[in-house]
DNA sequence: CCATCTTCCTTCGAAATCGAAGATATGGCG
DNA sequence: CGCCATATCTTCGATTTCGAAGGAAGATGG
């Protein structure tokens, strides 16, 4: 899959182009090239024509495909208390989803071998014979060095500190492997579903608050930690040492599980940032002063993002994030204090990929991998 | 300059490649490729060889230049009181720099055209006979739509609103024009100071705060105004009214003007940021005082900043920048307020390039124009 | 001083890519 | 229905690019 044949692979796969003629644009290859590229790349198995598309005024294009068989990335998100599982094809769509309890606690060892036995036990039951895995990806709730693959200083995920991840799961799978910050995955992901956002802020409120950043289109790291926001100060009456040692971090007062410990001191009973959102809905005004205030201290910190970064759009996702409150208060304090010139044409909204955005998020990812 | 010869013109001008063996590597083109190239470059007048380079342990280099004769630019970085115009070569090396008064509150069509005149003079006065002028650039003190070339509502600028200033340029000059924000084109400046950099914040303490960021390499523009930190709410007991309309913003408590009018207050005559630099070094505690208490403002915006892009450098530039506490703050606060590992490999430290950075900025940004 | 290694650059036949022209297919319009 | 405009895709000779081999120039180390 070298050089000029991965790359249309991968416009075809990541779903920019459809036609020769879109590969054609999109490459910078003569149309001529591309036919005998795509020729090839038909001869081989790798994509297949299925059908005509729709008429742009003259000849129809005859669509072109990922080959169903040309192989499953199996991909994983893992949280605190559970684990989403699902495998793709080579276009990043789902074959299978399923989320399954997993302790993140059990420490690396252990949760990296269970994962493995779980990709090898959804290829044998949804993966269709002959068609080969060609890559595996994981997403961590913490800090990932990316280019070793190891956790760097998690918060909550006791024994996985410089645990070199990568390796572990590379040592399972002979193929290439994806580890990756889960909320850098949920930005690779919903930046499918945002093709014209060239800038875009991706939120990850859950029992952390996370956050990834997409940069022309490609998923920006810095030096390996970037999109942290949970540890910046916000500006407040009370005062709250955090689990990172400093006073007044955004997560100790708008994470989902702080608002589950302030609810549970007041002797209402929440487990999961679900529960959190079940009582908005219910209209229990203690959730929803909890919820309203986190998303106006969110939107606070964002507000100096946004001067500085000026995203097209800014996607909150994770299990906090169907709280209507929520993203109402973020809205009202991003358009409240930023620069009109910032925000004339921000868009804030909920995820458009839904729960999966990392799953199809670490395919994307992870295909330029296979596709190298 | 189309394709591949640009290409290469491009990456010698920029001082990434100075030998055949270089452009190779940092191209991607075959080595036979390149020298067949670089033949028809050096014929065609554009490339002069010159000299050897030093060995890397076996056969020295040819080194490469860019002609003397190829061309010049002529840049302007426009301020609110003065001017610094310059002609650069094709590799962005000045020739000369000169600094004179000029008012931007004249309004955009004095202005643009007493620097239209400017450029001739000094073309007239310091280009060589024969050389030709292939492109204009200018820095403007306030946000710039990169598009359209056009202010867009800037704070200090009356009549510069909307104004057309690319337009206006080229009318003059029948070459590739460049409006760019000053602290961009300081970013883009610094940017070559720090080639190892891929992320680079840079500061612009002035009369104003202005920041501009690279990213992989390439100037952040997002929408059009990326970069701005100057109405940031801080933390702070008093409450001052922004020129923008808020409380609070960065602008009003550490901007040069702030001092400025703070020391003015007290008695303590400035007139210039410059002003201001002197007295701290005169030990005149009152400016010592306000200088660190900018820096300490500072610095807590650049936190949340940090925390989130993970940026290589921060480089502080600007009229205020020689004062010494106020990098010091600077690094004070954001080195004990960030994550360790955003912080961890994390340089700040004062321009490399110093005044002529946003001039050396528009001409590298002008150089994609010009071989475009 | 000579053999050997490294790096730089060129030569030349093989291979990939281009681009102009044409073939194919479709929508729109009188 | 026939013709034109538009878009997609293919054919084929011309051009560009590649890459392996080799020559040129210098470093290294006896």
């Amino acid at each position: 899959m070298r050089g000029a044949q991965g790359d249309l692979l991968r416009l075809v796969a990541a779903g920019h182009a459809e036609s020769r003629a879109e590969l054609a644009r999109l490459s910078g290859l003569a149309a001529s090239s591309v036919s005998l590229r795509v020729e090839e790349l038909i001869g081989s198995g790798l994509l297949v024509e299925e059908g005509a598309g729709t008429s742009r005024g003259g000849r129809r294009p005859r669509r072109l495909r990922l080959s169903p068989s040309a192989g499953l990335l199996a991909v994983a998100d893992l949280g605190a208390h559970h684990a989403r599982l699902g495998l793709l094809d080579l276009s990043g769509t789902p074959l299978v989803v399923e989320e399954r309890p997993c302790e993140i606690a059990d420490g690396p060892e252990a949760t990296i071998d269970w994962m493995s036995a779980a990709f090898e036990d959804l290829m044998a039951a949804h993966g269709p014979p002959g068609v080969p895995l060609r890559g595996v990806g994981t997403g961590i709730p913490g800090p990932v060095d990316p280019a070793t693959g190891r956790v760097v200083a998690p918060s909550r995920m006791p024994g996985w500190n410089n645990f070199p991840v990568a390796e572990r799961l590379g040592a399972h799978f002979d193929l290439p492997v994806l580890v990756e910050n889960d909320a850098n995955l949920m930005a690779a992901g919903e930046a499918r579903s945002w093709p014209k956002c060239e800038t875009l802020m991706v939120l990850k409120a859950g029992s952390g608050i996370g956050c990834g950043v997409m940069v022309n289109g490609a998923l920006h790291r810095g030096r390996g930690a970037a999109g942290d926001i949970s540890h910046v100060r916000v500006r407040s009456d009370s005062s709250v040492t955090c689990s990172c040692g400093h006073d007044d971090c955004l997560e100790a007062y708008a994470s989902g599980a702080a608002l589950m410990s302030v609810l549970n001191e007041q002797g209402i009973e929440v487990r999961r940032p679900a529960d959190v959102v079940a009582l908005v809905e219910d209209g229990v005004p203690e959730a929803t002063a909890l919820v309203r205030n986190a998303g106006r201290l969110i939107g606070e910190v964002l507000t100096v993002l946004v001067n500085f970064i000026n995203p097209d759009a800014i996607v909150v996702g994770g299990s906090l994030s169907p709280a209507e409150p929520l993203i109402a208060s973020i809205r009202a304090a991003v358009y409240e204090r930023c620069l009109p010139l910032a925000t004339r044409d921000l868009e804030i909204s909920t995820t458009r990929s839904g729960p999966d955005a990392a799953l199809l998020g670490a395919g994307s990812l992870l295909l330029d991998a296979v596709l190298a």
